[in-house]
DNA sequence: CTGAAAGCGCTTACAG
DNA sequence: CTGAAAGCGCTTACAG
């Protein structure tokens, strides 16, 4: 042992894994990073993996549907474990991991599929919340700037807004879309505030496209938010919280999402057995500037002001 | 083949490295992803080492001088490169590398020590031409803010500001400290905007503290930006760009380093030489709305502003 | 309790 | 040109 460390020897940790069949190795793919929402996760993710002595293989950028190189290098790679966050596998994809018998979670997102795991939100609750939140604030015209239309996060969040909305007797949304792009989002703020029927009140799908969004309302338009114009976010990240912006916004509890990732992974692992978990996890709609306050239903909790309606 | 493909045969990547003595893997040391130069440098990594047929592995969070855990996973996962941005590694560690034969370089970091490549950008001509632009902006008191005192980056950035400073007679700069931590650089502001001698000029580290300050002296100080403080940044991330900050702000050329990165390990790693090498990249001082600009030097390249003393 | 052997899945050099 | 053998650095089961 004396010696082992005098020469400074490491066992080689990929003869282990040979042996082993384990290579502690999880392999995370995220699509982009520039929604900051991602890089927290990334970080948290890095902060737990490490904990249960796992490395972190990272894959960044687009995969293609199906015939992706980065998923035969996931597998030859023999990772142990799958997160996919802002991406999807194809179906034909996620069956192969299943045979080959390792686990996928997908973070933020599920697939009618079953064999694979998911941890969400509820999204539709969460619009659900948005539109009380805006109908008790009093407004009058509602608009929706939407992510990537087919991705299950925005669908959710919509169809809870719309839903809302109806209910209320507000059928006509105006819908723009922002496929969860900066500039997208911005020509569709663009498109939509120039209409002469501009709405007052504006879910943005999510807290990265918002920010590009309240530019465009103040600095092209010459809005005053939240007096011309309401705006509501999603995923309270960073920026949403800076006070230039100060979005109000319904959160996602990014660190009890990848706490439960990794747990679902961790149990997987070591049972062996890939039965698929669906874990929902709920937000809150964090209150600040952007978007007029309603009279009632906002309560404070340790400084931060939350809208909880049927409480004040 | 036919059958291999039917079977879905995929090489173990893992055996062949063994063998080969090649992991294809590259270690990523990240301390935080935090400010976003960071996951935007993730990317382009993600992109080019992928590119190469390599592979990331990524390690964030602190660590510690000498003893890293950290440190022992690189070595037992026997990756064949290391990049290290914004940490630096103890003189012990980086010659345990040198002599493991592993190459090693330092990202927008340098350090005395010659073993280790280091890709930078000429941060005390940056520094420079902050002061050049503030100076020839009219101001008389001038500020700064700082990043980690013992960090390189900061070190050089403030020498060259004050040295362009106190050629033109200024010796008075109001220093504060920001570790690069967006709470602390608040609290240095609040500090240094209620001195009854506040500056009406302030360089701050980087654009991820530059955000926090220009909220402090907006919303807790009342200041317009830049009719009573102008602010300049550095690293000019996206976010330096939103209208609501629209940051000026040296640039650090993102892609260039990386790709100059990537181009260092691969050549260390195809010929087996470690030889130290030192890349030094420009920037361009992008000219925005935080500061006042001076009637002279500003040109306009590609619908940008760039701030080129002597030419107009 | 200690120590030698087999085997994980590859690659490479060598024999047929 | 094809095919069997050796070996990368571990772990695990087994023999002494």
């Amino acid at each position: 042992m004396a010696a082992a460390q005098e020469l400074g020897y490491r066992p080689n940790a990929i003869a282990r894994s040979l042996i082993t069949n384990r290579s502690r190795i999880i392999a995370v793919v995220m699509a982009y990073l520039e929604n900051l929402f991602y890089p927290d996760v990334l970080e948290e993710l890095g902060r737990l993996l490490v904990k249960e002595n796992y490395r972190l293989l990272l894959f960044t950028g687009h995969m293609d549907r199906d015939s992706d190189p980065v998923f035969d290098q996931l597998m030859q790679y023999r990772v142990d474990g799958i997160i996919l966050a802002s991406t999807t596998l194809s179906s034909h994809l996620s069956e192969e991991c299943a045979t080959a018998g390792i686990p996928v979670v997908l973070f933020n997102r599920t697939t009618e599929r079953d064999a694979v795991s998911s941890v969400t939100t509820r999204n539709r609750e969460g619009g659900r919340r948005v539109a009380e939140f805006l109908l008790a604030g009093g407004h009058k015209r509602f608009g929706y700037i939407s992510g990537v239309e087919s991705s299950s996060t925005n669908r959710d969040r919509f169809v809870g807004y719309r839903e809302a909305l109806v209910e209320a007797g507000h059928d006509d949304i105006v819908v723009g879309v922002g496929n969860y792009d900066r500039a997208e989002a911005e020509a569709a703020a663009r498109e939509m505030l120039s209409r002469p029927d501009r709405p007052d009140a504006l879910f943005v799908a999510n807290d990265h496209m918002a920010v590009a969004v309240m530019d465009v309302a103040r600095y092209e338009f010459g809005l005053s938010i939240p007096e011309d114009l309401s705006i509501v976010g999603y995923d309270d990240v960073g920026a949403a919280r800076w006070t230039a912006y100060g979005i109000t916004s319904m959160s996602q509890p990014l660190k009890r999402m990848v706490e439960a990732t990794v747990n679902i992974l961790m149990s997987q692992i070591s049972s062996g057995e890939i039965e698929a978990e669906h874990r929902i996890l709920s937000g809150e709609l964090m209150v600040r500037t952007s978007a007029r306050v309603p009279k009632s239903g906002v309560v404070e909790i340790d400084g931060r002001r939350i809208y909880k309606p049927g409480k004040s």
